[in-house]
DNA sequence: CTCAAATAGGACATTATTATGTTTTTATTC
DNA sequence: GAATAAAAACATAATAATGTCCTATTTGAG
């Protein structure tokens, strides 16, 4: 479903709004805790911060944080900018030598997509902040579970509904 | 959504799905009227063939043709066969040292991907058989609107509901 | 019956894209 | 000015998407 590089984005993403302080997360950390190559993080942070969404710090103590609040960055803004939007189908069988609608097959399909992106427009960082892992010594409800590398722990605001796929008739 | 070899695969088995004689169509042929690259798309049958979706005659009047009904392929064993039904994502997001839960990201997309797959299980080619594109020379209901490039046209026999995504609470 | 034409099978080569690693430069802080 | 970290440019590896060419079958015509 998610591309190697927009999975990528968003645990880093995930992983910056989790920080009530907003301070710099340094790509070798980032990519420490969420298990992904760092040099190739960075490539995908730089390209983040030419959209707008995070935004760098150089020299020590720099690093990257988000750019604006989780609840104002859209999963359709990352994967936007990672040019990872599913486009709509385009059916290729043609009848009586023009194209004058989506088979049965591209329609499937391009429904699903549909309401793919209309998911990725719907949900921002902010709704994916507390359903972290809950670790056995993990904080009360109320609190997030997720723990930095240094241990320290970020709490949880809310709780939001999940996404899931359902066959309509239509 | 679909890998481009996934949706040639598709374009060329709901292609022959249609076919009420069941006779073999060779790849040239295939490939002119769903506008796939030729070689690419011999590939690709071949590959189907190996996994008996469908069967193949070499020679003259040779070509290929469904190794089953429809109603007995299902989009699932045509993407298995790819390589291209895809897998429940990990989540790398690790707390207290070790992995207990799926973060609410990979929650979100975990249950878009089973679902997915469970879409791919219950439909067969023979679903997607009535919904093709009707041109205006199209004849009447009850009948389908794919035609050949010797402009045969074939009957169609039902009508299927669509696949939607939906957001929904869990 | 034989041979030529047609057609899939299979091996290999090529290209494009995605995913990465390396190195040098530039900005920042101490 | 020395250490630190991102920026940028480049190189590499892996995979997906194709193209080419030769081989093996099958059919039909002579």
């Amino acid at each position: 479903m998610l591309t190697q590089t927009s999975d990528y984005a968003l645990r880093a993403l995930v992983y910056l709004a989790h920080d009530p302080e907003d301070g710099y997360h340094q790509t070798r950390d980032l990519a420490g805790a969420l298990n992904v190559p760092a040099n190739y993080l960075g490539k995908i942070l730089q390209l983040l911060s030419h959209h707008r969404i995070v935004e760098s710090q150089r020299g020590m103590h720099g690093g990257f944080r988000l750019a604006k609040l989780p609840e104002q960055i859209r999963l359709y803004d990352v994967l936007q900018a990672l040019d990872s939007v599913p486009t709509d189908p385009e059916c290729p069988i043609i009848a009586g030598g023009r194209q004058l609608e989506l088979c049965g097959l591209h329609r499937r399909f391009a429904s699903m997509t549909r309401t793919y992106v209309a998911f990725l427009k719907d949900t921002c960082l902010g709704d994916l902040l507390c359903e972290h892992p809950v670790p056995a010594s993990c904080p009360g409800p109320g609190q997030l579970a997720l723990t930095g590398t240094d241990g320290e722990v970020y709490p949880c605001p809310k709780q939001m509904p999940l996404v899931q796929l359902a066959v309509l008739s239509v």
